[in-house]
DNA sequence: TGTCAACACGAAACCGTTTTCGTAAGGTTT
DNA sequence: AAACCTTACGAAAACGGTTTCGTGTTGACA
């Protein structure tokens, strides 16, 4: 149970100053070489390892980002936070963890605990109650102390930083068009409510790819499933009041497909034969689901990486730097069993 | 771009000590109540927010709680990490995430940046290289800096300190005596190598109760997945090596048991008439694979927490205290479609 | 032998707080 | 009127480092 050992310890072990052991322990030349060696010798026997909070303090800096995400319990998520630490510790950076549980007061308040000189930058991704809410004051802060911030994922326009996105209108556009090519007709989509933008995208990209081809697009084929009732029975009620079931459906994350694929079984529906299904997040659902699901992968450990990468970017410009990053991610289509190709 | 506004900028702007802004501040009566409304609403006024690092140096406390754990993209650990945020943001800690990628030199790595002062204590979940070396030397770093740590789930007996595991024993066991009461005659078990302390356990438990009830143990129906091949390849392999298919399979994880439901799909057997399927971990696959899994239900946001609580208990703690704990959460068997009772 | 640079180290300021202690001014005792 | 308490504030130390600057001792050069 020895106390940490500090340079003052050792410069009064040693009878010397503690300047001198600072300088001796940072190799400077100012200090003759035999004392350089029998300091760093003795502190090197005792352990000593300097005080991370004193160095903040005097260097101003914290190497920490923080990170402010709406649930951790998700595969798109949580790869982004893999990204994230993984980029931030190979810039020998540290990452704090927040989550806001999709509330606009727990971000709030995660936001005002950040800003308070924890963290040297801040990456958020916003939580649905405060989209809906659409009231991003509480960012405002971070500008006042000049807190570098970058929004991914679920970004507003209403915030003045830098953003990182997955390119959700292609991705509706290319699974839609993916969809039409191998002969579907009546395509539906699962998406969420228009103030998540992410839904909003997919489903603009699945209208753009419908009318382009000179289609028309049937509103009815559009659901938006509310998350804040069960969402089974929501999915399930809505295919069933259709009058002729789609020939394939488009869920905007791994659980709408996933649910909309055991609707379609129940109902005895063959899957891609009747109906063809096509997720988003290329989790562990889609790849062990039967018949293995195709998806939209939208690389989310490489957005995290970036998002960080900007963000740390930032931090280490010295003059602010009122042009914003805007970058967008673009996604693959994974083709599995739930889409192929009926002949 | 204002630059962030200290207490002394406050003090030379209103002619008055730096202490008597802290006191006044801090509401202390030593200062007269027209002096403090006057100094708080300059503060206010120019959104003073105290230096959260001078405050740490201060008082020799982070507030923070380090995590490191083997990998993020993961149903278990994410539910862990989620408990863990949200028991330390209750009582006022922020989490610091470290991955260890399940390589020893990470951990290493991550334990010697944890150790240096800046947190409070740690949560740990041992990589499985680092169970396979059994080298726990880098632990010892931190009983020198008197952090205090809890070890949670991958746990060692050779590192001193607080533990928390799943009753991993009892798991398997519970699974096993369930297959037994529903028929089942050829019970097989996924597990992993026996460095990995969970797997090891769920297979003894699984021993336990055919032992029990005057069974034989066959021990070529305990199959170690060794992680670093392709899995389904080994798990299809295994599974087709054996001269007469298993009756009921207990997965050791999610995915062991997701891939055993897919080969037994593919040879065409019934689910679970021909063959009963448990996993662990209550994730989304098992949720929504078709037939839904049955699972040992492991609570991980509950382990989160209390990993969490017991840390933080230590922590408060003014005077070491050489008694471990060494608590166990118990398992829910969550019965599903793919163990079905036949009649 | 006086001047000057190089060397090797210490003193002190600094980062932004809190807190202990000291003290001047005024009021209350006796 | 002397002694003592309050009241209301400031000075300074402390947390644990880094860094600038100053300075005493050498040795070299003129």
């Amino acid at each position: 149970m020895k106390a940490k050992i500090t340079l003052k310890d050792i410069a009064k072990e040693l009878e010397v100053s503690t300047s001198t052991v600072s300088k001796a322990l940072n190799d400077s030349n100012e200090i003759s070489i035999e004392l350089r060696e029998k300091i760093k010798a003795f502190a090197d026997f005792y352990h000593y390892r300097p005080n991370m909070t004193a160095l903040k303090l005097r260097n101003k800096k914290t190497m920490i980002i923080g990170v402010i995400i709406p649930e951790i319990v998700h595969h798109f998520f949580s790869e982004i936070i893999s990204g994230i630490e993984k980029m931030a510790n190979g810039r020998n950076y540290n990452v704090m963890v927040c989550v806001s549980s999709e509330s606009y007061e727990k971000e709030k308040l995660n936001l005002a605990m950040l800003s308070n000189g924890s963290v040297d930058g801040v990456l958020v991704s916003i939580a649905k109650e405060t989209l809906e809410l659409g009231n991003y004051d509480h960012f405002k802060e971070l500008e006042d102390y000049n807190i570098p911030l970058v929004l991914f994922d679920r970004v507003s326009n209403e915030v003045n930083c830098d953003k990182i996105v997955v390119d959700d209108e292609g991705a509706g556009y290319k699974a839609t068009n993916y969809l039409m090519d191998i002969g579907r007709k009546r395509i539906c989509i699962l998406s969420t409510p228009d103030h998540v933008n992410v839904g909003a995208l997919r489903s603009l990209g699945y209208k753009k790819a419908i009318e382009e081809r000179g289609g028309e697009v049937d509103d009815r084929l559009l659901f938006r499933v509310n998350d804040k009732t069960d969402l089974y029975l929501q999915i399930q009620t809505y295919l069933n009041s259709l009058e002729v079931w789609p020939d394939a459906i488009i869920g905007v994350n791994e659980i709408f497909a996933a649910i909309a694929m055991k609707v379609a079984k129940e109902k005895k529906y063959k899957i891609p034969e009747d109906v063809a299904i096509i997720g988003f997040t290329d989790g562990l659902i889609s790849q062990f689901s039967t018949p293995a699901m195709s998806t939209i992968v939208q690389h989310g450990f490489m957005m995290g990486e970036q998002a960080t990468a900007m963000l740390l970017d930032r931090i280490q410009k010295k003059e602010p730097d009122m042009n914003y990053d805007y970058k967008v991610i673009s996604t693959d289509l994974k083709i599995r069993e739930s889409t192929e190709k009926i002949e």
